[in-house]
DNA sequence: CGACGTGTTGATTCCTGTCAATACTCGTGG
DNA sequence: CCACGAGTATTGACAGGAATCAACACGTCG
């Protein structure tokens, strides 16, 4: 058995210390709210590889992403797989109202979780307008994700899908291009075939097109997960959006 | 100038006549709370082909569909478009929270709105926690749809996307087959066209993959907008998904 | 070292897009 | 009444981009 970092963890952690307090679903929350929560909840972590939640499983707790990357995903019966939500810190696990799992919920990386068990926490969801108030949001905002992710699917050349999710790693990773000097670096949490199963392409069509990009001069790599983009705005003009677009929003 | 039914609709609906009021986002409220809400609708209706919104554009309303079909897309720098969103009665337009359009609102067929100015309707939003409730649950299922969504844009081919869009089209206008007869039939509210925006395809598939489905005896066609399915589990076999997913969920 | 997971590269196929010509439908106006 | 035109839909020929099938390279771990 490997030895993960996760063995090294804490068992939990005070939410005043929690990397994701200001952008998580209790977010909103005032300290007696806080208190209910943090009495509910428990952490668990999950390998790299793990499943977390099958399709069509009973869903017994959802909760929020603390650390590592999930992947929420869809399989048709002959294999055919389409991910349908990239699950980063702070993210939400879990579809409150529903018992059954609509999609598989995979851990990409070494990923750890903050749980609650459904069903006290749809009470308080009840309860506490401003956790539901911050779960909307959430919602509103994972639904403009997706339509943007839409777009890319329905229209984008391959090119276009792959310079596409270089800028969103990117954006999520918070790596935004300074003014001052426009280069950027980040690693690649998934591999090629997560990047496929991400962009509706094959996994060879992935590395053919990261490789062009590299060719253009477009991306350097190094050790195939770690890219640096010397020109942002070049890598933008590659995904087809609007060139300022993205920056306004 | 030509003329439209509009006109000749009542300029106003009593809540209690509404024909949505049990799917929209004032399904929840109660007398007092309903009393809030229509002291501060107003309808307006929009003609075929009509934008209701600009992507960019900043939002003045939001709003619930009352009849008609309108769609939600996005188009990028050099034409290609991609439906987002299919809005029917009772569907939800616009983003509370949110001052800006970030995609295009058209009418599809003649639309009628039920309108709110946004700003007041996100106080109520606030205030009614009916109306908040309502409101999440509609987000979270647009967001399963979303994702379903993305399964058949990234993964289904042609001729299971246009099987896929008969299904949901049939299922949307609740023309469920009888256990009985297993014949279902019904108009498309949509030109092949938008049919392919739908679908990430070009019209010219849409319109080959349709009528191999008529060929393959799965469809029949009545004026070419009107679809009649003798085995809608034929129909559903075509679709790639699981047999039966759909009618469990 | 050998096995496995991951990634690259090549040859070929084929599905869908593109370009183009031709019907069909429905109003409008001569 | 028929001709005309615009919008919609079908059909064909062809091209091209991504999928498929297959071989091989690289790094890590046992």
């Amino acid at each position: 058995m490997k030895i993960i970092a996760s063995q090294f963890t804490p068992a939990s952690i005070d939410c005043n210390e929690c990397p994701i307090k200001h952008r998580a679903v209790c977010a909103y929350c005032e300290k007696s709210e806080m208190a209910l929560l943090e009495a509910m909840k428990s952490y668990k972590t999950y390998a790299a590889g793990d499943p977390i939640i099958f399709a069509g499983d009973k869903m017994a707790f959802v909760g929020s992403v603390v650390f590592g990357v999930a992947r929420l995903s869809q399989t048709m019966e002959d294999g055919r797989k389409q991910m349908v939500g990239l699950l980063l810190p702070s993210d939400f696990v879990g579809r409150p109202g529903r018992a059954y799992s609509a999609f598989d919920v995979e851990a990409t990386t070494e990923v750890t979780l903050c749980r609650f068990e459904r069903k006290p926490f749809e009470k308080l969801l009840r309860d506490i307008p401003n956790l539901r108030e911050r779960m909307l949001e959430m919602a509103l905002d994972e639904l403009d994700a997706a339509r943007e992710w839409m777009l890319l699917l329905g229209r984008k050349t391959a090119r276009e899908k792959i310079a596409s999710l270089l800028t969103i790693i990117a954006r999520r990773q918070n790596i935004l291009p300074d003014a001052a000097k426009n280069e950027v670096s980040f690693d690649l949490s998934l591999t090629r075939e997560a990047m496929s199963e991400y962009l509706g392409l094959t996994l060879e069509t992935v590395s053919r097109q990261i490789n062009a990009l590299r060719k253009d001069g477009v991306i350097k790599l190094e050790k195939k997960r770690h890219v640096i983009v010397n020109d942002f705005a070049r890598l933008l003009e590659e995904t087809g959006d609007d060139a300022d677009g993205g920056f306004l929003a």
